[in-house]
RNA sequence: GUGAACGUAGCUCAGUUCGGUAGAGCUCUGGAUUGUGGCUCCAGCGGUCGCGGGUUCAAAUCCCGUCGUUCACCCCA
């Protein structure tokens, strides 16, 4: 045998098997999304190298040993998609979706390439969903947003999530602040682990972030961005929060939550799940203020989220829900006589141009081994052909789920099973 | 990129301590039941023991290297 050749590392096959809870899952969210208003992008799985760069920032990890760029057959620099709020920006500004009724509201499900070190819920191809609203600064649209997931999750039963919440503040506070934290950091630097000393340069709203005990032990003393919010920020911050409470939405304020894009303004949130473990994150996002002007359109505001569909899956897996499986076809062909065998072919053909769902064994399989292949198949009937069938002009439908059989006209045979595919197999 | 654990049949694993002819369960195929599935019983198909090298009369087993998987760090969905 030749060597095998295996999925690349961190990739994986979605099998039939695997189909029908995430057909399930879409259904759920585009029901959702459909409900809240959004229509969906669909946008190229790679974009220009520089949209990322730009969009989503420099210093960011993403950008910095993430991504999976090529040099394309002209000598351009092209990445796969690694998220895609910067894709959906670029979307709105080449489209000239300023000039739309705003907010432009959008939905995505869209695959995500990252080259990480693969884990339990992380992969180098993931899935994921996500909504965007571009031009409206409203804070009622950030607790939507919000909103929209939290349905998402209830409808689909995905339970033990905790959304925690923070602002980032605006480029009128922000940079104070973070001047603020560098000049904290820098008196504590000999009690901060190296990385955290590096961090306090490149981006020192991470170091809240870090485990080492030093750290935290230091950072329990440290200035907050919340308690340094310019007075629109803060307004906005709390206004936001009353409008999640309508909602009846719970939350926990964390003014820890720093997520990986350098894009985000104002209201970031993620919410997580226990159950997950070290990558409990399912769902996180906020709000994008520059991001629009930042990649060259027009000074507009957005707020959106990503929600990983692996991780949902592995959430819904663990908490052992009753997730939805495939239906079998219709009827299962059984041939008793090798005469028979033509009968059962035709009459598949016969059903299935009708729109009914028929398979049938191609394997030379014993009527034993075509019994049990009905019943592995789900199949609603056997569809039984024999001498007496031949002579008779008839079928013997057995219904595998109480063994109950009946010989029928050919005719009727056929309306029988395609009445069951009406009804839902 | 760093650390740890693990790689034996399509799947889940035993066998490795202390070297001596490659095993089980599940799945699959046939039969018991000559025109009938699920339960039971019987039989069969199926393996370069991740890969390469070394030690040895002899290596799945011991040693070295390498690749892969998983979990964790980091980061994120």
């Amino acid at each position: 045998m030749a060597e095998r050749i295996t999925a690349p590392k961190g990739t994986y096959d979605i099998l039939p098997q695997d189909q029908p809870v995430r057909r399930w899952l879409v259904a759920c969210a585009e029901e959702i999304f459909r409900r809240y208003g959004y229509g969906r992008l669909d946008t190229p799985m790679f974009e220009e190298t520089r949209l990322f760069a730009r969009g989503v920032g420099e210093s960011t990890d993403i950008v910095r040993k993430e991504m999976y760029t090529f040099a394309d057959m002209g000598g351009r620099s092209m990445t796969l998609r690694p998220e895609g709020t910067a894709s959906a920006a670029r979307a709105y500004v080449e489209h000239g979706m300023h000039t739309w009724p705003q907010p432009v509201k959008l939905w995505y499900h869209w695959p995500m390439f990252r080259y990480e070190s693969p884990q339990s819920g992380r992969y180098r191809q993931h899935w994921q969903f996500g909504i965007e609203a571009f031009g409206s600064d409203s804070p009622m649209l950030d607790a939507e947003v919000i909103g929209v997931l939290a349905a998402l999750y209830d409808h689909i039963g995905l339970a033990q999530v905790e959304l925690r919440l923070n602002s980032m503040g605006c480029r009128e506070c922000r940079p104070a602040y973070a001047a603020e934290l560098r000049r904290f950091l820098e008196v504590h630097a000999p009690a901060l682990c190296p990385e955290c000393r590096a961090r306090t340069r490149l981006n020192p709203l991470r170091t809240f972030d870090c485990k080492v005990e030093g750290c935290r032990a230091v950072m329990v003393g440290a200035p907050r961005l919340t308690d340094s919010l310019c007075p629109a920020c803060a307004e906005h911050h709390t206004a936001v929060q009353t409008y999640l409470g309508l909602q009846g939405i719970a939350f926990v304020s964390d003014h820890r939550l720093v997520r990986g894009m350098d894009y985000y303004t104002r209201t970031t949130f993620e919410f997580q799940s226990a159950i997950l473990g070290a990558q409990a994150g399912v769902g996180g996002g906020g709000r994008y203020d520059n991001l629009v002007e930042a990649i060259g359109g027009p000074p507009t505001p957005g707020v959106g989220f990503g929600t990983g569909v692996e991780r949902i899956l592995l959430a819904l897996t663990r908490s052992r829900q009753d997730l939805p499986e495939g239906r079998g076809p219709a009827a299962y062909l059984v041939a008793l006589t090798e005469a028979a065998r033509e009968a059962a072919f035709v009459l598949a053909h016969d059903l299935r141009r009708q729109g009914a769902a028929a398979d049938l064994d191609f394997l030379g399989r014993s009527v034993k081994g075509q019994m049990k292949q009905a019943a592995r198949s789900r199949a609603k009937f056997a569809a039984i052909i024999g001498d007496d069938e031949l002579a008779g002009g008839t079928i013997t439908l057995k219904r595998l789920s109480t063994g109950q059989e009946e010989r029928l006209p050919r005719i009727d045979a056929i309306a029988r099973i395609v009445e069951a595919e009406r009804d839902g197999a």
